[in-house]
DNA sequence: CTTCTGACA
DNA sequence: TGTCAGAA
């Protein structure tokens, strides 16, 4: 029951996000503006990503690789929870989804993949907070 | 130093 | 989208 508490944790900053995506945080901000997705706030107004919103943005990126635009890509996220049917040309959303143990995977790899080796620790830190904190 | 908002050569 | 300024 409280895994949707866990995705839903606030726990990641720009930075993390930025480079567990690839997106740039102009790309985020933007997004966020068009209500793709909705990270809570520090009392210093910073912005403070959950898992769930980091899965969002992932998405987001490979339905931006397909080349889709902004409008079909709010269409494929809202209609995320029903498996509704999609018109010509917009997409046909397949993947999402993924085990906690598979984000992971993949997070992981796209911070190697980032070449952030100094920060490693700091990652491992990010990703221990989601385990650890239940 | 990192992130935020608003604006535009 | 990138990027710069000014503030927090």
């Amino acid at each position: 029951m409280d895994d949707r508490l866990r995705r839903s944790m606030p726990l990641f900053s720009m930075g993390i996000v930025q480079n567990l995506t690839g997106l740039t945080a102009r790309q985020i901000r933007y997004y966020e503006e068009n209500a793709l997705i909705e990270p809570e706030r520090t009392e210093g107004n910073r912005r403070v990503f959950s898992f769930n919103d980091v899965e969002k943005l992932l998405d987001i990126k490979s339905l931006l690789d397909e080349g889709v635009n902004l409008a079909g890509i709010k269409h494929v996220l809202s209609s995320k929870p029903v498996e509704a049917n999609q018109p010509l040309n917009v997409v046909k959303q397949k993947k999402s989804d993924l085990s906690d143990a598979d984000l992971m995977k993949y997070l992981k790899s796209e911070l190697i993949n980032a070449g952030k080796f100094g920060d490693q620790a700091a990652i491992q830190g990010e990703f221990s907070r989601f385990f650890n904190q239940k």
